[in-house]
DNA sequence: TAGATTGTTAATCGATTAACAATC
DNA sequence: TAGATTGTTAATCGATTAACAATC
């Protein structure tokens, strides 16, 4: 019912929306919606009907109810911080990523290699023995893993008993956690292997023609 | 039925089996690959049977011949080239992510930026204009798109008719392309939102204890 | 043979889509 | 009122899971 793809699209709409309000919009309806996200319009409804979004009937929906609404859904209420874990060449880019303006900073790097840390740089890039101190004094519960593999998992060990609650993984291994923890994996390799059949199936399907 | 999530424990899979024959396994079972993907061990049967790869009962899988399967369905019979459009921290991360021990070559980033262009690095990174002769010479069909989000729509549509037929979208716009052209969407700031989300549910559902 | 594992068919579950009533 | 749009209920579709037969 709330599951990972009607929080993804949830997130597109608020997207959608806040697009649709810079260019002056007051309300907007399901199919502008449905267009700007690449789903049917019924599909936008029953998400909305689900999450307890109402519109009017024939009127649609107020930009500014909506953007409300997405915000308390997808947590923009308070700053949502990050950490990351391994400050390679991902998690150097991810430091620098322009997550402000969507309600969530990046408040510093970790990673063992003594080359990288920097605690003076806008986003410090620290030891990982600061890690557990750093998380509970912060009250950090968000983190991203981009480690090489053979780290990911005893990073993750290490993070849960300071009060991490949720994590973004980029190595392709397929972490565990308690129950209560939130782990998503994201394998860069395994999205370009996606890519890679479907136009190989397409490729063959119209050969078939 | 191949479906995405289906493709992408193929994917799974094939990394699991890669790290259990580096340990010298030569067979293995529908529930060591269940483990070291995170599903069900009739999760794995089921996928492996519409895949058409099959074991032998009691006896497993062989390991050498579950590698050949993946690669054939992953498309690691021949090394697959991509270009990245837009090379800013993301792009450049992924210029040098080491995408090379899968089969999968990044030969050119591509950006307007004049400051960015470097043609002598190791991969080159090019201006936009040379970006139809490019593909057009070196027969690259795989795109990877990491501009910022009003240029992205742009950039497909100038690169499709050059022969691009897939691509792997990092903007949060949701891209269209002609029927024949993948395109798949990651978008970072809904991926973070999604771990927020159910980091929220979760301290609720155990508030509710 | 007994035990373990694969592989398939049927059942269940959940998500999307269709149909349509409500109403602005 | 007529037309357009929302919102819900029911139907469909597809994916996962359960049950179990096959067999090594």
């Amino acid at each position: 019912m709330h599951n990972r793809s009607s929080i993804i699209r949830m997130s597109h709409y608020r997207n959608a929306v806040l697009r649709l309000k810079a260019m002056n919009f007051v309300r907007v309806f399901s199919d502008n919606l449905a267009d700007a996200a690449g789903v049917t319009a019924v599909q936008v409804r029953k998400d909305f009907s689900i999450f307890g979004i109402t519109g009017s009937r024939r009127g649609g929906y107020k930009v500014d109810e909506l953007i409300e609404k997405f915000n308390g859904i997808l947590g923009k209420d308070e700053l949502q911080k990050f950490v990351i874990i391994g400050v390679g060449n991902l998690g150097r880019a991810l430091l620098h990523y322009p997550f402000e303006k969507h309600g969530i900073k990046i408040v510093a790097g970790f990673d063992i290699d003594t080359g990288k840390h920097n605690r003076d740089s806008k986003v410090p890039v620290l030891p990982i023995e600061d890690l557990t101190e750093f998380i509970e004094r912060e009250k950090i519960e968000l983190a991203v893993i981009t480690t090489p593999d053979y780290a990911a998992q005893k990073m993750l060990d290490f993070m849960i008993p300071a009060g991490i609650r949720g994590v973004l993984n980029f190595t392709p291994v397929c972490l565990r956690g308690p129950k209560g923890v939130v782990i998503n994996n994201i394998s860069l390799v395994s999205e370009l292997e996606n890519i890679i059949y479907f136009v190989n199936v397409a490729e063959n399907a119209s050969d078939e023609e």
